[in-house]
DNA sequence: TGTACATCAGTGAACGCGCGTTCACTGATGTAC
DNA sequence: TGTACATCAGTGAACGCGCGTTCACTGATGTAC
């Protein structure tokens, strides 16, 4: 499935980037094996020896942009400390791509139930839980520790990610107009308000100590309903 | 377009329900003429007759579930008096409809880039607008008395739907195990966390004051950034 | 109450287009001896 | 260094299926007088 040559593996890089294009540019409808071949002057044949199918082009293509969403996102929260600067790195970094890699960003969106990735659905299913443990072991004794709220594990990436994703969702419709750098500015701390422990006893990250400190206990360490976030190889 | 008679009204109603039920169980990919004829019993002819095209009978049925939903959210937000309580409303109301209505909300969030709806753009679009003009109608004199934090129109907007759309997507999708009534218990008052004043000086809702109270200014209410939801005809 | 007529609703065979896929083939690359 | 052979990469004509759509038609409903 891979290419064994290096010609072999610039056709497969030239019939992705194509593919990627015409479904930006002609959409979901326009996404065809013969767009794809003439955007790429790639011959009908030369596609399916890479891929099999086109089917599999598409989970191939939609693979490749998750993993490097992903990437640009673990970096980002690798680079922090706290639950705070992670969260509001990985929020960055989720607005920086979808603005730096637009079309990667459309067909993300556009694919979620799209059925060409519903044959190859474990395949991706597995890619994405590679990444999705890197963030998680990230999370998960920030969480232990209380440094954010005591929400079930799933319920923090619907958090984290419902605000972001629908951010984007609208920036790519152009139906709605939204200043992205203005997002970035602002979603970031209004998706850490959801998620911090209630300001009364916050474990690190002293800027702006609010008004009033000495309060009550306001538990918020230890186990609770804390769940991991999702695991899974 | 809309029937003049009555016989003719029952079969769009059952040519709607019917392309429903095929969306849900034959996927994106299944969802063609031959199968809603199928599923109908209604003939080819009279299906083009009212509808006039295979994108016709997709508009209408996304508009008719875009509606429904917005009912139901407009209904709970008119019997909440504050911004926390209809945040909260809003939110749980968008839970119940997707759990009592699978079928509709999947189809309204599988059709969000599907093609199927690029020709009637502009209807869609309108019938959208006419109801987020009543939820920014009860909205805006709420932010405009602080009752939220003072952040632009368009980005509440998201943070109110983009968490409870995306615990829809996942509770859609199945491939994650969420539990839709422990989100409704623990999303509302998640999302009104993101939104709510700094807790310095809040208008109204005393619940839980607040281990401290006479702070210092806080500033919220007035313009500030704030913009109208979206409003539009 | 009866008849004539216009419009609405419903029918299903037929059509053509474009889709994904197949396949027999040629050419390029790498490797063994 | 040269030759033989296996595998990988690339080609494009051809195929068949199923899609959305059309159309000439029949039947039902409503209305005017």
């Amino acid at each position: 499935m891979s290419p064994k040559q290096q010609r072999g593996e610039a056709t497969v890089e030239l019939i992705l980037s194509s593919a990627l294009r015409v479904y930006a540019a002609e959409g979901q409808q326009g996404f065809t094996v013969s767009a794809v071949t003439a955007a790429s002057k790639v011959s009908l044949g030369s596609l399916y020896h890479h891929f099999g199918s086109f089917d599999g082009l598409a989970a191939a293509l939609y693979i490749r942009c998750m993993e490097r969403l992903f990437d640009e996102m673990i970096v980002a929260l690798q680079r922090s400390r706290t639950a705070r600067t992670g969260v509001r790195a990985l929020v960055r970094a989720y607005l920086r791509f979808t603005e730096e890699n637009r079309d990667a960003a459309l067909f993300l969106h556009a694919s979620a139930y799209s059925g060409y990735l519903a044959a190859r659905a474990e395949e991706i299913k597995a890619a994405k839980a590679a990444k999705l443990a890197v963030i998680g072991a990230w999370m998960q004794p920030r969480m232990e520790r209380g440094e954010i709220l005591p929400v079930p594990g799933p319920l923090v990436e619907v958090l984290v990610m419902g605000p972001v994703a629908e951010a984007a969702r609208r920036w790519l419709s152009d139906t709605y107009e939204l200043d992205l750098g203005e997002v970035a500015r602002i979603l970031p701390e209004s998706i850490w308000r959801s998620l911090r422990p209630e300001p009364s006893e916050r474990p690190e990250s002293s800027e702006r100590p609010g008004p009033c400190d000495a309060t009550g206990a306001g538990g918020v360490a230890g186990g609770g309903g804390v769940r991991r976030t999702n695991g899974g190889t």
